[in-house]
DNA sequence: CTGTTAGCGCTTTCAT
DNA sequence: ATGAAAGCGCTAACAG
């Protein structure tokens, strides 16, 4: 019997309490709801738990209250240079509340996605946010557990979302690039599977439209977010007969590499093209010439984010379904007047 | 009493014992070892547990069972694009095998390390991978806990390690401009707290060394590992009075800042100066000239370094302490012979 | 404010 | 191969 804690060295709740002389509850509320607790007890058991070096089994605790403070983040790509920025600012949220976040990236696979939403509806998380735009397989409404969205929305749902409004920024965009002058105006989407793509595509028409232009689906051309797709794009485009003088690339990666696909063609930039990104990456910066871009506020859009998750968790309702931050074009050097023709 | 079901509406181990006439015992066996089971009782509790939705509840398990299936990744910065590839290996290796990744971003806070190692003693994972080249403030051998770095060193102890020989790595990055003709190399460091930023530096001596190269401490300029801390670095190092002809920058992303700082002072990348990075990013292809660099197998380092901490974690002792992974020179446009004199 | 007591849901001896 | 029963470490009524 006394052997056993010689076997498991650890020290529990029992070990504490005989230690302070007092009973099991009083040490588990001294260290879960100090206030419930006397003064005088407090700094007993305080000094016992310190004394004998005594740490709460988490296991037990999560089992026990059904609460593990974890929150799962699910993000599609975590090589997209888009998130981080998103991830520490919700890390360091969640952190400040004792709250510990779960990343798990998904590459947009539905059984990934399902099995990360089966670890919080089988008590291993307390909540979970949704980067990729869709609902998780096996999402039910009924079992109420806390989630929302942040930076992509989720069609067909209430859940609370926190972004820009994406179709507006690309609109805005295209505005940019028609304030410059430019009249034919192409446009490099995202992948077919991310919401993401749907509306900044709407939103350059959008654009396209405020500014008086019409929209020629030859201007379009399919890309994926990726630099290898902004080149393929880029490179589609340039050869039409009648290409265009400007570019809206639908994340700044693209952009990048539709930068690469317009020297190919030995182009100068914004001299013979311009080019406007989206998202406001660091690699914006480091490009040549720097990229004209859309700015998203990544960092308050995971504060917040990880805020409203905790305030879910923690039974307080949301107080509204869209929690929309203002966006902003970033002016650098790949975007200028067009050649005169 | 029958009430609580209807309240908690989930159903547990002994729903399920009833529901297939057999014990709770029998239930938790069919579940976690089916081969203790005859083929007849497993397929009738498998059978009921459909039946009625079972799931079984993770924290109880854990709890019981002292095994969480989850390893704790540190990750210095998550912002750093040298990360992500890693981390996705690590991920999908651990998922096959049933394990999730708890990703914590450090940003190099010793507070933050030790609160994940306390995670980790305190029963929330069943080991941790390192990537901050230190241990965490807290650790102590004896705890036994199952632990391994990878990518990057951790100084005076035993833990296994996943990693190209940075050293050897950086000396051929230098040897690689030695043999373009350069004489005069320049260096810009990492940060000072990172192990990786010495293990370049003494590479970058030991290459120029090699080389039959002096080495001038006024060639080395001390950066960040950030785009920021390379466009300073070049700065400095192309404002002295002889400059070098060639820089070796300790990664790709402080080589992108060199390579603005060079354009600013006007001087043409590989004419006037040649610039080298170290760890092959994607933004080395997105770079005007494309950025020549030093390959680390990123990739195979995530899923390796999975592969042995899970076999920690399930008992096995490490084969080795150093499972070296090669490293290779990636060719591109911002290398190439000095300006004749 | 504090102690008593009864479990949370699961796994695991120990018998049978 | 299966069941009975004990209990992991903690928390939360409930009573006092």
């Amino acid at each position: 019997m006394t052997i056993r804690k010689k076997i498991d060295q650890r020290a529990n709740v029992l070990d504490v309490a005989r230690h302070a002389g007092v009973s099991t509850a009083t040490v588990s509320r001294t260290l879960s709801h100090p206030e419930k607790v006397s003064p005088a007890t407090r700094a007993r058991v305080m000094a016992s738990v310190k004394e004998i070096g005594y740490r709460p089994n988490l296991a037990a605790q999560a089992f026990r209250s059904r609460v593990t403070r974890t929150v799962i983040v699910l993000v599609p790509d975590i090589g997209n240079a888009f998130y981080p920025d998103i991830i520490r600012a919700m890390e360091d949220t969640a952190n400040k509340q004792g709250f510990t976040v779960l990343l798990a990236n998904t590459d947009m696979l539905k059984d990934k996605e399902q099995s990360y939403h089966e670890m919080l509806r089988d008590g291993r998380a307390d909540g979970m946010v949704l980067m990729t735009g869709r609902l998780p397989q096996g999402y039910s409404p009924e079992d109420n557990l806390p989630m929302i969205a942040i930076s992509e929305e989720i069609p067909g749902t209430a859940l609370p979302l926190v972004a820009i409004d994406n179709v507006a920024g690309a609109a805005a965009a295209v505005s940019h690039l028609h304030a410059a002058g430019h009249q034919r105006i192409g446009h490099i989407t995202g992948p077919q599977n991310r919401i993401f793509s749907y509306q900044r595509l709407s939103g350059y028409r959008r654009g396209l439209e405020q500014a008086g232009l019409p929209y020629a689906p030859s201007l379009v051309a399919s890309g994926d977010f990726t630099f290898e797709g902004g080149l393929a794009g880029a490179q589609t485009l340039l050869d039409l007969p009648a290409p265009p003088t400007a570019i809206f690339c639908a994340n700044d990666e693209s952009a990048a590499g539709a930068m690469l696909g317009a020297r190919k063609k030995g182009l100068s930039i914004p001299k013979d093209l311009s080019i406007m990104g989206f998202d406001n990456l660091t690699v914006g910066r480091m490009l040549h010439p720097t990229l004209t871009t859309l700015h998203q506020p990544r960092t308050e859009m995971g504060h917040i984010g990880m805020s409203l998750i905790l305030q879910l968790i923690q039974g307080t309702p949301p107080s509204k379904s869209f929690y929309e931050l203002p966006f902003k074009v970033i002016e650098r050097e790949s975007v200028g007047p067009p050649r005169v023709e």
